[in-house]
DNA sequence: AAATACATACCGTCGTTCGGTATGAAATGT
DNA sequence: ACATTTCATACCGAACGACGGTATGTATTT
């Protein structure tokens, strides 16, 4: 193929086509040859000039990943207009509602057969989320009062397991039926805690996409 | 090598140096060559023989993990002297205070860079030990009034999830302080869901793994 | 001319297969 | 009772195809 002018093109789509591969197939089942034979044309040395490795692919499609919902929690975490707990619950509304989860839940990776990238992205959660966005939001919410959380870095992480990891269809390959029963445990557990970030309307938000999951298998 | 008459003890052979390697170097980087040439004169055809594939003897691996660790469980579940709360918190006594424990945290497996032998122990754990001992056990307690668990698959899964893994210093690689203080968060969230079932000696319990753990890297 | 974006041929290792041998217990024959 | 045959099983090791990765070459841009 042809010499690209903007080689950071070929690299999106190098990672375009890898993690649509990674989703359907699973990280382990996908070959490069696999992505070189979806990319048309381009060859594996492109590939290996871009990327260092397989493993370097796997590490730049969940960077992408969560580099988008990142622009958003940091907006919310900068705002100068809310208290920590309206950030907390601002960060769950917009997590569940932004439209963008609807292409993912139809895409409709089976993750618990995908352990690569499942542990990748929740290495990535916990490694940078958490101490980058959740905890500075519990802290800035023990201080005006709003929240009463002793030590924020471990309920931070407590709340992003459970909330991304464990309440995620995709994941545990939840029913309508279970991902609602989740919902309303956690609800309790996150009150009991002094966190009423739910409402009702994340609650058919999440009814919704295990729909939709479920749909697509 | 010589045919062996008692072939179960071939297997057994097989899974210990597997399970050592795995846990060394990782599933992804443990080769079949790799248990071969630690096994002392076994063949390839031999390991082919006993078990149909690398996934099958991580399975099997795992399996005899989970296995040891249920046998406690059953005869938990199974005593007719215990309510279901007091059954419950037995489990996580037994859990933490039995010997092995020192062991298999001497040997210290660095889960957080193992993700196929993590996943697949999460994997045993939701798939087997929460249907067949802790639900049983929350709705026995639901039954005699001990616990209060409205959804009880629900519960004993976030219940698994918190404490085996996200407790667990070897998958999150915490220090001794952030082991300690997860204890803290998860005690009363669970003190908040009427399970009351941490005591000061598993705390000290925890730490004194930990310690040993981060000892051995 | 130097650096970059790709192509291509090739390497070592991997998991797996498969034809084969050795062994021993059960079935059969004497 | 002992000898012979049968047959499933334990194990061997060469070979295979696919894999991730590299070395080197070539064309294009700067």
């Amino acid at each position: 193929m042809a010499r690209n002018k903007h080689p950071e093109e070929t690299a999106n789509l190098i990672l375009d086509t890898a993690l649509r591969l990674f989703m359907e197939k699973g990280y382990e089942h996908t070959s490069i040859q696999d992505i070189i034979n979806q990319l048309g044309g381009l060859s594996k040395g492109a590939i290996y000039h871009h990327f260092k490795s397989k493993e370097d692919i796997l590490a730049a499609v969940t960077d992408r990943i969560t580099a988008d919902s990142n622009r958003m929690l940091q907006e919310i975490r900068d705002r100068k207009d809310m208290n920590g707990k309206d950030k907390l619950k601002a960060i769950f509304r917009e997590s569940l509602l932004r439209p963008v989860q609807d292409e993912i839940f139809t895409v409709a990776p089976d993750m618990s057969s995908n352990p690569r990238l499942m542990y990748s992205i929740l290495k990535e959660t916990m490694d940078l989320t958490v101490p980058d966005y959740i905890q500075p939001i519990l802290e800035e919410g023990s201080a005006d009062g709003s929240i009463l959380a002793e030590h924020p870095k471990e309920v931070s992480e407590m709340l992003m397991l459970l909330t991304n990891f464990w309440l995620n269809p995709m994941i545990f390959n939840s029913t309508v039926e279970e991902s609602c029963r989740k919902f309303q445990v956690l609800d309790q557990v996150l009150q009991g805690m002094g966190l009423d970030v739910f409402d009702e309307d994340m609650k058919n938000r999440l009814e919704e996409l295990t729909q939709i999951y479920r749909e697509h298998q």
